[in-house]
DNA sequence: CCCATTATAATGAGGT
DNA sequence: ACCTCATTTGCTTCAC
DNA sequence: GTGAAGCAACGGTTCA
DNA sequence: TGAACCGTATAATGGG
């Protein structure tokens, strides 16, 4: 499932990634609240829509976009506040949780780290084999994270997730620590899904 | 109550508010995570705490340190997120909540807006009647916010907290409007408390 | 292959 | 409902 | 009383 | 276990 996190507007996109570099979209939904509620309620709604998701598809990881901020410290913040009751609800569930920049995306996708928008939403929608466009904006950016996890994490190539077991313990910790143990004589993917891992397990 | 809150240390104080100025400490708790749990499992933890909390003493509301972020994001994203979760708890039980700058926490128990953390703590044990000072530093500070905002909104003077009742709409609204209404002719109490509720519903 | 540089967002309000 | 555009911290304190 | 300026924190690691 | 100190973003891109 990926998530692109925002307090008037939050993207979830679940998606079965096939090992051929294709994908399925499951369900696709943006949860938004508007500013005339409390910011509390707003937060809640958001905790609400992303606990009801991860029941309904229970996905095997949860990828969200990391929060920038650069010169606007309260809507970064805001959407920290919003991230963190997803990720709470994905944890309370032991679903492993992954995090990925703006630029990873990106450059996941469209293997170019600066693509437009426009160029993002193409290429989702020709992985996904969409009808069309994805409809909402922050759909497509849902979208995108999962299928840039899906590509990092190697799901569809030799590795794959493996589920959190424990509510108590990082659940990618073992395979990593094995992972950085031979850090050397890999493939271009190994280290690909090594340094995601080892990016990810950082926050 | 009122909530430090953070990632690594996060605080909550319980505390009944006299009409007197002064005040019953009810609990303290220092909720603390390690570096070395995943970051999800901490949030979660700290959402679990502040249930808990809530639970038990199902406080008239929740006060809360606002997160600020000068130079620093990764901090202040983490410290949000931790933030996200107790609101979202304390929005799921209709408990109401309020946000204080840490300029008016301790302007509000020091009359000094830049005092030093060991006035703060001294002041704070006085006010609760405590036998000694707040053992771990975050206590203080959730014990701060507390008294702050009690000060602040009018706990213990003409006015009372009006517990939320509906989840869907915040709680403050009604009473905030109509204090809004007639602007003119209050006490210095009044004023006080309907700019604490105005700038609180901000945000 | 390693190093230096640089680009990066989201909200709220208002109009269509 | 979607899209476009502009904005980007807030409080205490000190000086006047 | 009004207006202008300055300042605010936390996480990780290491040591006692 | 608790206290003190230091640093404060990251990753893709392009060039050496």
């Amino acid at each position: 499932m990926g998530v692109d996190p925002g307090l008037t507007r939050c993207g979830f996109a679940v998606v079965q990634m096939q090992p051929n570099r294709s994908g399925e979209s499951l369900h696709v939904e943006v949860k938004g609240t508007s500013s005339d509620e409390d910011l509390a309620v707003r937060i809640l709604a958001i905790q609400r829509a992303a606990e009801q998701l991860l029941d309904e598809f229970a996905p095997d990881v949860l990828a969200i976009e990391r929060v920038f901020s650069s010169a606007n410290a309260p809507t970064a913040i805001a959407t920290a506040q919003a991230s963190g009751v997803v990720i709470a609800a994905a944890a309370a569930r032991g679903i492993p949780v992954a995090w990925h920049t703006p630029s990873e995306v990106k450059a996941a996708v469209t293997d170019d780290g600066r693509a437009d928008k426009d160029a993002v939403a193409r290429m989702v929608a020709r992985i996904l084999n969409l009808p069309g466009l994805p409809k909402p904006v922050d759909a497509t950016d849902a979208y995108a994270v999962a299928i840039c996890h899906g590509w990092r994490s190697g799901v569809g190539a030799k590795f794959n997730m493996t589920a959190a077991t424990a509510t108590h313990q990082g659940a990618r910790t073992a395979l990593q620590k094995a992972a950085a143990q031979r850090s050397t004589g890999m493939t271009a993917a190994q280290r690909a899904w090594q340094d995601a891992e080892r990016r990810a397990a950082r926050r």
